[in-house]
RNA sequence: GUCCCCAUCGUCUAGUGGCCUAGGACGCCGGCCUCUCACGCCGGUAACGGGGGUUCAAAUCCCCCUGGGGACGCCA
């Protein structure tokens, strides 16, 4: 059996949106799970609506994600010139005719198509007129007017058409310029595409452009169509709902490998699997497993997978991304004031604490700054910093002042001995302890967390919380 | 209006006629662990939209209803 041939196809009007997203990842892993090439095409066929700066965001959007076509990128408005070679073929064989009506003249037709309660259509009024070529004529497809065209959807199986159901589609524009469906045809064939997975809202524009194969003789790709993904209110997923450009998930602090398993899962399963590798994603993918009613988007469930890749990851890269997270909020100068080398030793302290980058980099700053920028919650200290903590502190900081091997076994071994020779509860001093080196009340475990700030910067901060009783 | 698609716990889903007194995961609730917060571990909550068939047997097949969604462009 021949290769596989796969393609994404968006047209650069906006962002890539996380079901565009989806549907991207699906034709990657199909093409990937048979061994065979991916490719992407741009549809900038609407000159008013494609930016090149949609363009980019996809093609970056993309690579975060990690779903590198093979091929070179297709820009479909470039093969206009094709596209108009094969509708004059298709004049030429009688499959298609010139149309002299005004757009006006096609809605009364299907105003009053309406009104009879039938399906809206162009009534085909021009098809025998023999009509040539022309200042505002279109060219318009010759839909059979019997029969129906039926095909199995990988996704969800047998779909038939009725003729009647279509009107004779137009396939160039009064200005020149070929329609979406005659495009997407075209340049599906010469790209060789065997495996169409696109959007749900396609399904209407399949049978029409298998008419359009027909009228070639081209071979009929196979046709699969997924399902939308919904907002928590199960509406369509939409800016309102909040989500958004893939890139903003990169923003929000996710890995993208956590958001590809996520969609992945989206909509597609094996068995009880949740956690894919790449690898395991591109082999164990098929199509035969994707689900056919559209999916929520579960937030929830995204940030779970985060989590379980954040703890994972390799900490020079979290690192890097923690690092990148700081730039972000806080400036060029914070990031590069950071000691990559505290950081790098705090992150394993972190990891399981985090769901997202942003949370790691805000879990992180009290490692980070010196105890003169250190900040305290106020209610923290208002609790855990009363006098008489703070006396039992100074006794505390100087028994620290004279441990020599600052070392989690032997801090912990003095931090008991401490308690136990005045009879308190361990819990009497861990918490004032943890308020003064982190500022907070929620942190890493006590030791470790002093091992990784280091002798200096513990007693410091130990010191400079005496200033809270003036 | 017409056509098309969809329908299992709150959510993602397993299930392809008997293994289903419906399984897993997220969430939620409770417990354990514990220096806090997490992680982890243990337990619990919770679903086949309704009605007809077919069959010895239906979450699984068929029909109807209901409820969602999509499409009906010289947009893609």
């Amino acid at each position: 059996m021949s290769q596989i041939v796969t393609r994404f196809a968006p047209s650069p009007t906006g962002f890539l949106h996380i079901g565009g997203a989806r549907t991207a990842l699906f034709s990657y892993l199909l093409a990937k799970s048979q061994g065979g090439r991916f490719e992407l095409r741009i549809e900038d066929t609407d000159r008013e609506r494609s930016t090149p700066e949609a363009t980019q965001a996809i093609l970056d959007a993309m690579q975060w994600l990690d779903l590198q076509p093979d091929g070179e990128t297709v820009f479909q408005h470039a093969r206009a010139d094709r596209h108009n070679e094969v509708i004059e073929q298709l004049l030429a064989s009688g499959n298609a005719y010139y149309c002299d009506c005004t757009k006006e003249q096609v809605d009364a037709m299907r105003e009053t198509a309406r009104a009879q309660g039938k399906k809206p259509k162009y009534d085909g009024s021009c098809r025998e007129r023999g009509l040539g070529p022309g200042p505002g004529r279109v060219v318009r497809l010759k839909t059979p007017l019997q029969g129906s065209v039926a095909y199995n959807d990988m996704v969800k199986g047998p779909i038939a058409t009725a003729c009647e159901e279509m009107d004779d589609m137009i396939l160039r524009r009064s200005d020149g310029t070929p329609t979406y469906n005659l495009a997407v045809v075209v340049d599906d064939h010469d790209m060789g595409v065997t495996h169409v997975l696109r959007g749900d809202d396609h399904v209407n524009n399949t049978p029409r452009q298998i008419l359009i194969y027909r009228a070639l003789e081209w071979d009929v790709p196979e046709f699969g169509h997924v399902p939308m993904i919904l907002g928590p209110d199960k509406k369509k997923l939409s800016k309102r709902h909040g989500a958004l450009s893939v890139m903003e998930y990169q923003s929000m602090g996710y890995l993208p490998e956590a958001v590809v398993n996520y969609l992945a899962r989206l909509g597609w399963s094996h068995g009880d699997q949740e956690v894919f590798t790449r690898e395991e994603l591109e082999q164990l993918f098929s199509v035969e497993h994707l689900g056919s009613s559209p999916s929520v988007f579960d937030t929830k469930k995204l940030e779970w997978l985060n989590a379980q890749y954040i703890v994972q990851a390799d900490l020079n890269r979290l690192a890097d991304l923690v690092l990148d997270v700081i730039r972000e909020e806080a400036g060029d100068q914070e990031a590069a004031n950071v000691d990559r080398d505290v950081l790098l030793r705090a992150l394993p302290l972190l990891q399981p604490r985090a769901k997202t980058l942003v949370e790691l980099a805000e879990a992180s700053q009290f490692f980070l700054v010196d105890v003169s920028h250190l900040q305290y919650d106020e209610k923290a200290v208002n609790k855990f910093l009363k006098p008489d903590s703070l006396a039992l502190l100074a006794e505390y900081t100087t028994a620290l002042r004279g441990l020599d091997r600052f070392e989690e076994e032997a801090l912990e071994a003095l931090t008991k001995e401490f308690v136990e020779q005045r009879e308190l509860k361990f819990k009497a001093i861990a918490q004032p302890i943890r308020v003064s080196i982190t500022g907070r009340t929620a942190s890493p475990g006590l030791f470790e967390t002093m091992v990784v700030l280091g002798r200096e910067q513990t007693l410091a901060r130990l010191d400079r919380v005496q200033d809270f009783g003036l």
